[in-house]
Formats: C-alpha cells, structure tokens, sequence
DNA sequence: GTAGCACGACTCCTCAGACAAGTAGACGAG
DNA sequence: CTCGTCTACTTGTCTGAGGAGTCGTGCTAC
C-alpha cells in the first residue's frame, strides 16, 4: 500500500542508515564511510545524505565531528516513553501511576506550602465546576491531581506524572464514554477529603485516600 | 568558557530555533517561514537552515511538508530522562525509586509465580556472595532488587526501574566509598525478610520492608 | 632510537545556485 | 455556488566550490 505522500529521500536515507546500523554494520563508536563515498553508495546527492545524518544525530544515533569523521553513538534509537505507554497495557500505567501518586500525596502531606494549599483548592474548585463535560471534566480531574504531586516538590515524580496523563486521558475518555457514571457527589466528596489530609498534613490519610481512589479507577479501566 | 571544539552553525541554529519555539514565537501546529526568509534571518545559509531543521524533525519537534512549510509539532524536545535525572538531585531519583519500588513490592507479593521465586533466592543469594567489593556488591543489590520488580508483572514499573539504576548506580558506590559500612549481617537479614514477605504474599510487609530499606538508603545518600 | 614537528590526505562544514516536485490560494468559467 | 486551472510560493534534491579541522606519515633534531 503505497502512501499518499512519497517519503522525502532524506527520510528514506535515515532509515535506510539506521537499519544498517542496528544491523551491525558499524558498531558502537565506529566511524561511517565518509559522505563522498556513502552518498553514491545510497543513490543519494551529498546534501540529502548530510540531513539524513542531522535527522539521526538529532535523535541521538549519531555524532559528527569535523574533520575526523561520523561516528555511532548508540546501537538504536533510545525508546520513546510515549511508545513505551502506548505498547503497554493501560492497567500497566495507571499501576505505575498509583505507585507515583500515593508516594507523592505523602511527601505533599509533609512539605505543602501554603502556596501549594491555594493551588489544590484552587485546582478543587476548578475540578467541581467542569461535572458536565467529559473531557473537561479529565482534564480538571488530571489537573487537580497534579498539583497534588507538584505539592510533594519533587521534579521526577512530577515528570513521571506527566508523562502518564496523555495515554491516560485517551483512556479515561473513552471509559466514561461508555458507563454514563462520573462527577457523581461521592466521587467528588473523596477528593475534597484527600485535599483536607494534605492540609492537615496526615501523610497516612493522605496515600489511603489517592490508593483508594485509583483502585476504583483501575477496576473502572481493567 | 569557550569550549575545545566550536559548535557547528547548524547546531546553533537549531538551538536557536527551538528557543524561539519555546518562546512561543510559534504555536503548535503554526507554519515557520520559509527557508529562503528564515535563513538570512539567522545568518545562515539554506543548506544549513534546512540541516538544523532536519535535526529537530528527528527530535520530534519540527516536520515539514514539501510545498507547505515546515510545521511545529511540538512545542519543546522532549527530555530524555537520563538528563532528567541527571540534573535531579539524587533525593528526588531515590524518592521515585521508593514509590515505585514499594508499589511494585506489593504487586510481586500478589503475583510472583514459582519462577520468580526462585529468581529471587538466586539473587539474594548471588548478593551473599558480594560482600567485600563495593561495585559488584551494588551491581547484586540492585540485580536483587530488579527481580522483585520483575515479579510485579508490570513492563512500566520495570522500565522505570532500569532508567534508574544508573543513575543512582553512581551515587551508591560512591557513598559506600565513604562510609565503610555496608554489606553487614543486619543489612542482609532485612534482604531476607523481605523476600520472605514475598514469599509468603504478604503484601503489606512487603512494602513495609521495601520502604524501611530505601529510607535507610535515602538518609544515607542525603 | 626517540621525541617533536611539518606536511598532506582526508574529513566534515558552509555557502550559493539551479531545477524539480508539491501545495494552496486566487480567479474565472460554467 | 462549484469546479477546474493557473500561478506564486514552498520544500526537495543535486552539484560545485572553498573553508576548517583532524589524523597519520615521514622527516628532522637530539
């Protein structure tokens, strides 16, 4: 099935380069042919085959230095995380995201700063405010959420949490989608109460309540 | 400081241009202007213009369209995480560790089959014998830890302890450099414990272990 | 013999120009 | 209003040229 849209040579070259590579061709820290001899060699002009090695430098595959030559530093491109999520099982993410997020409302219970505080509330409110709207109703959801771990003023956890929320948001979609029930008043009633245990800094209210609520969203996905 | 070998124009153009991006001077999804407007704009000749662009297409934050433009698909790089992680304190990455791996304790607890079991013993045992040198009794530690994680059944909660290990890797040998003690008879038993724990599905001290031994380790690293 | 140096071959880096291929909007015919 | 055509503009590709850096070779001085 050919493509609409022809794939420029540049691209073709790149992947072209990179199959030899993952090949064995040239190993680890190799130098390549030089431009002069490899742009034949593909049936591509110099400048074509020089943004083919841009393209693959940029991804972190190879290294040019001038004078000495184009040298191999990594075997394969390093796995995007968003593929990684995507491959796995949304029962996969949203366990990793339960072990992030109680570890998180912990530390927040400890280090919360009064900022911190107003920005929960202020992410709450948001959050009871958007009940009608599935999508916007995640996003405040996932908002909300977030500033609890931005609360436990750790960048990983934070990075990790972020990286989480667009394949779960597809999911979270499409699952309310379906079963009609959300925004209800006892799901709301329990996240007033896990942003009360941040602010009376009870670390053990705190991961029970988030444990709690992402199990009942785990089932509601499995 | 300049450095040893000067960055080449195409480099600094991309650097350049992806600061412009970030600065919003583009939206996601906006037309850049073309190559023959912006190349003069940056100093640069086209060739190298379209080598910087090239390089942040296979970065996943430009793409072009013959006869179109060139367009923003991301409004910044993504960030690999060994950088992250790099730049986070050795806390924070230890933080992470903790959340993942107690989660993880207690979902091996629930699901461990009789072969990872046996990986297990196979570790700790393997971490009984590496006791005098610093290096391979770090590489056993976390090779012992690994199978536990591995039992959780969970690609995500895996992946994230890999991208880890490296890092902390470092920060480990060189504490216990510092601090001789490492590699005694408390230290082991708690090992033991803990796979004991597993052992016998008994998810909450399972965790408890995990969290005891990684808050030793937290303190110790701070 | 060995250390230091000059040189030359080779490499990547950058630019300019030319033409091909594709897109998207303007414009007029129906 | 709809549909084709035409045109201006865009990216894609190639070629040729010269600049700049690196590395190995062979010579020279000691």
């Amino acid at each position: 099935m050919a493509q609409v849209t022809r794939e420029p040579l540049a691209d073709q070259a790149a992947e072209l380069l990179l199959d030899r590579i993952r090949a064995g061709e040239w190993g680890l820290g190799e130098k390549l042919p030089g431009e002069t001899t490899l742009a034949p060699q593909l049936g591509v002009g110099r400048s074509t085959l020089r943004e083919a090695i841009r393209q693959l430098a940029g991804r972190g595959v190879l290294a040019s230095r001038q004078g000495a030559g184009v040298f191999v530093t990594a075997l394969d491109a390093p796995e995007d995380w968003d593929t990684v999520l995507r491959r796995a099982g949304i029962v996969a993410v949203i366990e990793a995201r339960i072990a992030i997020e109680t570890e998180a409302a912990a530390l927040a219970a400890a280090r919360r700063t009064p900022g911190d505080l107003r920005a929960i509330r202020r992410a709450l409110a948001e959050r009871a405010a958007h009940r009608s709207d599935i999508e916007s109703h995640v996003d405040a959801d996932t908002a909300f959420h977030r500033t609890i771990v931005a609360a436990a003023h750790n960048p990983v956890l934070l990075d990790l949490f972020d990286s989480f929320t667009p394949r779960l948001r597809e999911a979270m979609i499409e699952m309310l989608r379906i079963r009609r029930e959300f925004g209800d008043d006892a799901d709301h009633d329990a996240h007033v109460e896990q942003a009360d245990a941040i602010a009376a800094r009870d670390e053990q209210a705190a991961t029970a309540h988030s444990r709690a609520h992402l199990l009942t969203l785990r089932e509601a996905l499995a």
